[in-house]
DNA sequence: GCGACAG
DNA sequence: ATCTTGTCGC
């Protein structure tokens, strides 16, 4: 197993970030409309963290948008890149899952990430970060409200609220299955707002979260659990050959 | 100033 | 994110 090397270069404390944040928040797309939902492919990240061995598991699942089944999946493994910021989830995540991204053979399609794009302190969160790198289409779908107040949605099953940040509509809070709470979309790069709603509700027929979202994190968690294992037979090996003495 | 805050 | 048992229900 091989683990991902952090890029030459990658901001190493809070300013840095902030300084990439806003060079990149520059080449942010905005204006188009996006892919249709239920056409193409559709790409689900995640991540998963071992903060004690300092180890993140990315994967990448690409599946058919009209009948939601796998075409695709990759992994990687990497070195934490970057500490917990609200704000600044991105710098953590990113190495490993563009590496994951980078093993596909498939056209990804959009990229539905885990968390948010323009509804950001900054209007740049992971999704549209993620987006600018790879030029992809992509849409954030987090599971918590983070800091934004929105207005709630009725209970049935494709009802939303916006999603308000400084008095601005940053993304909407969507009801995927009736009665539980909803999901938070917000556009992260060359995807409308509508769009970006339609992808998550073909997506998610059945539970709260989209299929992409849940194939990547039983992915994930399964690539971390390997990627441990594989650490501690290298650990063993290393101590019987003596390598460690 | 302090706390809250996607994952 | 992660720490974590059983439990109710389709």
């Amino acid at each position: 197993m091989k683990i991902i090397e952090i890029p030459a270069g990658w901001p190493a404390d809070e300013g840095a970030a902030l300084a990439v944040q806003e060079e990149l928040r520059g080449r942010l797309v905005l204006g188009e409309e996006g892919p249709e939902a239920g056409t193409g492919h559709v790409t689900g990240l995640d991540v998963a963290y071992d903060d004690e061995r300092d180890l993140v598991a990315a994967a990448a699942v690409v599946l058919d948008a009209r009948t939601l089944e796998v075409v695709e999946e990759a992994t990687a493994v990497g070195r934490v890149s970057f500490p917990y910021v609200p704000g600044l989830l991105a710098f953590r995540e990113i190495p490993t899952v563009v590496a994951a991204l980078d093993r596909l053979s498939a056209d990804p399609g959009v990229l539905v990430c885990d968390g948010y794009g323009l509804a950001h302190p900054r209007r740049f969160g992971l999704a549209s970060h993620l987006g600018v790198l790879t030029g992809l289409p992509s849409i954030g779908v987090a599971k918590n409200p983070f800091t934004f107040t929105y207005e709630q949605p009725g209970p049935e099953r494709g009802a939303f609220g916006d999603l308000v940040a400084d008095g601005e509509t940053v993304g909407r809070a969507l009801r995927t299955r009736a009665g539980v709470k909803p999901v938070y979309v917000s556009v992260g790069h060359r995807v409308s707002l509508d769009r970006a709603c339609a992808h998550t509700l073909h997506l998610s027929p059945r539970y709260r979260l989209p299929e992409t979202t849940r194939h990547a994190d039983a992915l994930c968690r399964r690539a971390l659990a390997e990627a441990l294992a594989a650490t501690e037979q290298e650990a063993a090996e290393g101590a019987t050959t003596g390598r460690d003495a």
